[in-house]
This record gives structure tokens, C-alpha cells and sequence, in this order.
DNA sequence: CGGGACTCCTGCCAGC
DNA sequence: TGCTGGCAGGAGTCCC
């Protein structure tokens, strides 16, 4: 499910629940998701205060303040294909840590429950379990293993033609293939990526370095940067059964022009192509062989 | 070293 | 109607 706009879209439904709130409770149903969560992870939430959330790539980062005996840390989740959050207000049947039948977080794949010390119950879901969390000093964030190594936030001012230029530069892969590795711009996944060539005109099977020219990594640039940021004023893209933290569904897919549409006539104006679908290191790429080159 | 195949997990849907 | 194979928004690991 959840690409940059889909995470940035989750963040900003989580800020209300969780920015200035306390962790009353946090209850981990299962001991790993991808990965076993680090020692002690409950505990060390607990009473902890959020002071605000951010978002790297996909990441979502929930920024806690230090304590006595803590520094500043960071609670870093990531959503993998399938991980979801609901907010259950108040007023819902909740008493932190309890887990009645038909309660909250008592589904089969609920496997975390944040419970605020305003009665806010917060589930995290991920049937497919490739969702992760990790809790790291503040100061440690960057050299961090979630994001050493990381490429520019493609909506942030370090990211421009330029830069991408210098990423694609020597690469002897596939643009699709260079686009979808996080160092080299992060949080594009296989939808934003197909959208963001298809809007350049550029194949996805073009070699990554022949984009590194002034005029294609411009245009390549400018292309991520604007479908993501429509595709955060649409709230996402939702696909199966993917909803908001309040229930809403996101309705970028409605603008998709090539992701999904095998088949379809090209919907640039005066092009007549259609949309082909490929595989390319084992995921499916949608693009249109005439007007993509 | 860079690049590509394989892997984790569950659910859903098309096709037989 | 019921089973089966393929496929799904990600990315770490291993092998060449």
C-alpha cells in the first residue's frame, strides 16, 4: 500500500492522536513483525510524551521527549505493504492495556495497541507483517540503519535535476530499477514510479544513466516532485482495501494514467499508444512504448 | 562494488 | 461452487 503519499497522509491522520499525548500503554500482541522489536520497546514508551511526527521516505517518525533517565528518541515505523493504523476515540470501551472481545485491537492481525493517557486507543494492523518499528536515540537517527545511505527526500529543497543527475550517473540498470532503490531518491515505490516516468516521457527500460543529462533528469525531477505532491493532495492512492486513519479513502488512483491500466489508450492528447505492462526484476511495470522513450 | 534473484507473509481474485 | 496459481503498494539478504 503505502508510498511517500500514502505514509505522509497516514502521518498527518496519526498527528492529532499522538502529538503533545502521552503513551499510557503499549501493548505488542505478537513479538516481531518483519523484524523482532527491539528489547524492551514497550516499556521504554511508556509515560514517554510525543513532541511531534515527522516523515522520512516511508517512514513515519514519532520524535519523543527525553526523560530523566532517557535522551530525545525516535519511535520509527514503517508500513511495509500492508500496515495499517486506526484511531478509536475516547469514548470507545477502552481501559489501557485491556482487551475485551470485540474491543479494538483485538483483530486477528492487530499487532500493536498504543493506548494515550487521554483513553485514544491507537492499532497498528499488517497482515502480511513486512511493517517494522525500531525505537533509536534522536541523535543517532541519520546514521541509523533505516537511513544511512538513504537519497534525497524527492519533495524536499535538496532534491532537483541536478542531484538526481549525480544519482543516475554510471548506473548500469534500468531507470525503473534505479528509481525504486531508496538511495536514490527516497520514498518512490512501484505506482509514483511508473506515474513519474510516464509524465517525463522517459521508458522504464531506458539504462538509468542515460537520464543523467541537464534536460531528462530536469524533467524527471520535476516529474516526481509533482505527482507526489498531487498524489498528497488527493490523500493517496487506495488499492484493495486501504483507508486513512479515520476511515477515508485517498483518491489519487483515480488519476493514475499508466499504473493499473494495461490495455487503456494512452491518455496523452495526440499520442494513440497504449498502455503496456512488463516485468521488470520481478514487479510489474506500466508504461506507454510510444510516447515514453 | 553493483545489480539481480529470492525471500518474508497473508489475502484476494481470475480461471479452470 | 471450490480449488489453485499468480499477484499485490517493500526492501533486506545473498550470490554472481
Amino acid at each position: 500500500m503505502p508510498e511517500l503519499p500514502e505514509v505522509e497522509t497516514v502521518r498527518r491522520g496519526l498527528v492529532p492522536a499522538l502529538e503533545g499525548r502521552r503513551f499510557a500503554h503499549v501493548t505488542l500482541r505478537r513479538p516481531d513483525l518483519r523484524f523482532p522489536f527491539p528489547k524492551g520497546f514497550a516499556r521504554r514508551l511508556t509515560g514517554r510524551r510525543v513532541s511531534r511526527l515527522e516523515r522520512r521516505a516511508k517512514y513515519i517518525l514519532v520524535c519523543l521527549d527525553a526523560t530523566a533517565t532517557a535522551p530525545e528518541e525516535v519511535l520509527i515505523m514503517h508500513l511495509g505493504m500492508s500496515g495499517r493504523f486506526t484511531i478509536h476515540g475516547p469514548d470507545g470501551p477502552m481501559a489501557p492495556g485491556h482487551f475485551h472481545h470485540g474491543m479494538p485491537g483485538t483483530e486477528r492481525h492487530d499487532h500493536v495497541v498504543f493506548d494515550m493517557e487521554d483513553g485514544t486507543r491507537i492499532v497498528y494492523a499488517d497482515h502480511r507483517r513486512f511493517g517494522f518499528m525500531d525505537l533509536v536515540p534522536e541523535a543517532s537517527l541519520d546514521a541509523s540503519r533505516h537511513f544511512a545511505g538513504m537519497g534525497p527526500e524527492p519533495l524536499g529543497n535538496a532534491f532537483s535535476g541536478p542531484v538526481l543527475a549525480e544519482r543516475l550517473a554510471g548506473r548500469r540498470t534500468p531507470i525503473k530499477a534505479a528509481l525504486l532503490d531508496q538511495r536514490t531518491v527516497a520514498g518512490l515505490g512501484n505506482i509514483y514510479v511508473c506515474e513519474a516516468l510516464f509524465r517525463a516521457g522517459l521508458s522504464p527500460r531506458r539504462m538509468a544513466a542515460t537520464v543523467a543529462t541537464p534536460l531528462r533528469s530536469t524533467r524527471l525531477a520535476a516529474a516526481i516532485r509533482c505527482v507526489l505532491e498531487e498524489a498528497i493532495v488527493a490523500g493517496g492512492s487506495t488499492l484493495r482495501d486501504y483507508a486513512h486513519t479515520d476511515g477515508a479513502l485517498g483518491y489519487f488512483q483515480h488519476s493514475f494514467a499508466v499504473y493499473d491500466r494495461e490495455g487503456n489508450a494512452c491518455s496523452k492528447p495526440g499520442c494513440g499508444g497504449t498502455v503496456n505492462r512488463i516485468v521488470q526484476s520481478g514487479r510489474s511495470t506500466f508504461f506507454c512504448s510510444s510516447c515514453q522513450r
